[in-house]
RNA sequence: CGGGGUGUAGCUCAGCCUGGUAGAGCACUGCGUUCGGGACGCAGGAGCCGGAGGUUCAAAUCCUCUCACCCCGACCA
């Protein structure tokens, strides 16, 4: 392609709605534009970097045994009432009417429309197992769509499905999509960690995350320095290596505190250590009121509290509610003689000598234990891990087990395992060879493809612009004719071109009239992953430049050399 | 949905406080000079000042309502 035909509008300035790194460079780099809130325009360049990713996950899924088709964007209401979304999605479903007033909405993700398919077309265990997955447009409408691409409404994600006669067969294409999806991530180029999720609204009993590393992640995972271990921090398991919480037995004293509500305030005030508390916080667990305890540098996990008292509503108490059961405005709960539930983390269990609210205005005890003040309280995992834990997975047998790191993740893909959730309600079922009905087991497989795209830039970017990995660049070289109406440089140009293309690379000729500059500023916004130039300068010399762009400097090359010598380096990249 | 912010040319923004007939830089068109890291000169095209209502002799500017977009929070496969 020569850049006189290309649709490539580059801005020189940041435009002042974006505000990610991704978003800034895919507007800026004439990739994308906004349409409305959460929904886009791709343009040339942009969309070809969403093929290319594409194109890596049909090869690699294809090559996996699944099916591709394609389902309709828009699907009718009665398929979600017979799974119950209907009613449980939420507004981010968005519903329309027909003109004839039935009701369908914009599918967000298609379980039921795929589990339709397959209830009403395969009958037997000889079809089965049936790994089905489409690349398509998704709707969901986000109550705050952000970040550019990395959270739209409207965005085009892989989502497939498989379905199997029993658990076991289910399971082993969770690990082989788990394997496959590892591929797919690192032929894209991408660093990311395979991380252990929690399974949220969507249910199952088994979910990893694919993530992206990048600083300006929205999730945080934690990952283990010795062995694999690696899970969202929602759901991963430490051990806290802070100091024991025995600071010997003393007797209860009260404290005057006035005013002071947080641990920190307390912590300075006191001059304890903020591990020395106990915080106490109030929660209602389906209606009925609880108080959860942690150390006072850790925080509560919902989601393990959740889980550990089976309970499916939960929330904390208001500031009204904490005074009526403690005793005592926000600030000043403890667990010395307060009469609620008690939950507490386990890394609290025998603790002596803690600091903690007197359930009174303004006051605190010292000398707190867990034996003498609330040896009643229920023990589990509740607190969410942290950077610098010792690992549960290898902590067992190892003498020295590995300490869990922090990184910032972007979630570009997710696989689960669904079990009966949606087979059962809709009535996916089958024959087996005894001539028994029974029920299909599930999982869901997903990528989301443009997400990718911009992960891809957050990971891989310079203060110049994108440095794409060649295997999504949109194109793997640029040719750069620093002065076009020079005759030598134009022929020595279109004659690169010529045979870079006839090679199979996917390369640009910059043939503006422009200045050096220009092309050259142009060429890393965009972020081509080779460029070479061709100028008056290097032509006397029978030679042209041939530049990585993570190289600072480049190579001079034999004109006749160039295109056969950056055609290997691209396909040595492809990955 | 709560809090904060912004809407003026394709982009970035000034003008608004103190009302008086619309500006700059970049981009775009033409001509000339330049030409290896976002050149320069001259000439041009381009705006319902987000929309509606109000106050006023007069509104981009003041008032009311509304819409859109951005950020923080709650929410989220």
């Amino acid at each position: 392609m020569r850049t006189t035909k290309l649709l490539l509008p580059t801005l020189k300035e940041d435009p002042a709605d974006a505000d990610v790194v991704s978003h800034k460079l895919l507007l800026r780099a004439g990739m994308l534009r906004q349409v409305a809130r959460g929904i886009y325009d791709f343009l040339p360049l942009g969309l070809r970097a969403v093929h290319k990713v594409a194109r890596i996950v049909r090869e690699e899924l294809d090559l996996a045994g699944c099916q591709e088709v394609l389902l309709p964007l828009v699907s009718p209401a009665e398929l979600w009432q017979e799974s119950e979304r209907w009613d449980k999605y939420g507004k981010e479903l968005l519903r329309i009417k027909d003109r004839h007033d039935r009701e369908f909405c914009l599918g967000p993700t298609h379980e039921e429309v795929m589990t339709d398919l397959v209830r009403r077309d395969v009958r037997s265990y000889r079809d089965l197992p049936l790994n089905l997955y489409q690349i398509a447009t998704k709707f969901r409408d986000e109550i705050r769509p952000r970040f550019g691409l990395m959270r739209g409404r409207e965005f085009i994600m892989k989502d497939g499905y498989s379905f199997h006669v029993d658990y076991e067969d289910c399971r082993r294409e969770y690990e082989n999509m788990r394997a496959v999806y590892t591929r797919i991530f690192r032929r894209c180029g991408l660093t990311f960690r395979v991380v252990e999720a929690d399974t949220g609204a969507i249910g199952g009993s088994m979910s990893h995350e694919f993530q992206v590393l990048a600083e300006s992640g929205e999730d945080l995972i934690l990952s283990c320095s010795k062995c694999e271990y690696a899970a969202n921090v929602e759901k991963a398991l430490g051990k806290s290596t802070g100091a024991e919480p025995r600071y010997g037995h003393s007797t209860l004293e009260k404290v005057e505190t006035p005013d002071l509500r947080t641990i920190d305030e307390v912590s300075a005030f006191m001059s304890e250590p903020p591990e020395r508390f106990v915080k106490t916080l109030i929660y209602f667990a389906d209606g009925k009121a609880l108080a959860v305890l942690c150390r006072g540098d850790d925080q509560i996990s919902e989601i393990k509290l959740r889980a550990l008292i089976k309970c499916s509503e939960l929330r904390l108490a208001d500031g009204e509610e904490i005074e009526q059961l403690t005793g005592a405005p926000q600030g000043f709960a403890g667990p010395v003689a307060i009469e609620l539930r008690l939950v507490a983390d386990q890394t609290l269990r025998g603790c002596e000598g803690m600091v903690s609210g007197a359930n009174k205005k303004d006051a605190h005890y010292r000398g707190v234990d867990h034996e003498a003040h609330f040896p009643d309280a229920q023990f589990g995992d509740v607190r969410v891990a942290k950077a610098g834990d010792a690992c549960l997975r290898c902590s067992p047998n190892a003498a020295e087990p590995g300490l869990l790191e922090a990184h910032r993740g972007i979630e570009v893909g997710q696989v689960f395992y669904l079990g009966q959730k949606y087979s059962q309600p809709l009535g996916a079922t089958f024959l087996d060879a005894d001539g028994n009905e029974r029920i299909m087991e599930m999982g869901t497989y997903g990528i989301g493809i443009t997400r990718t795209v911009a992960a891809a830039i957050e990971q891989n970017h310079d203060e110049r612009g994108i440095v794409w990995p060649v295997a999504i660049a949109p194109y793997e070289v640029v040719i750069v004719a620093t002065k076009w109406d020079d005759d030598a440089v134009r022929e020595a140009s279109e004659a690169i071109y010529e045979e870079l293309r006839a090679a199979g690379i996917d390369c640009v000729l910059d043939d503006r009239d422009e200045r050096a500059g220009v092309k050259f500023n142009d060429a890393d916004l965009v972020g081509y992953p080779f460029r070479i130039t061709v100028g008056p300068r290097g032509l006397k010399d029978g030679k042209v430049e041939c530049k990585a762009r993570t190289a600072t400097d480049a190579d001079e090359i034999a004109i006749a050399e160039a295109a056969g010598h950056v055609a290997s380096l691209v396909r040595q990249a492809r990955g």
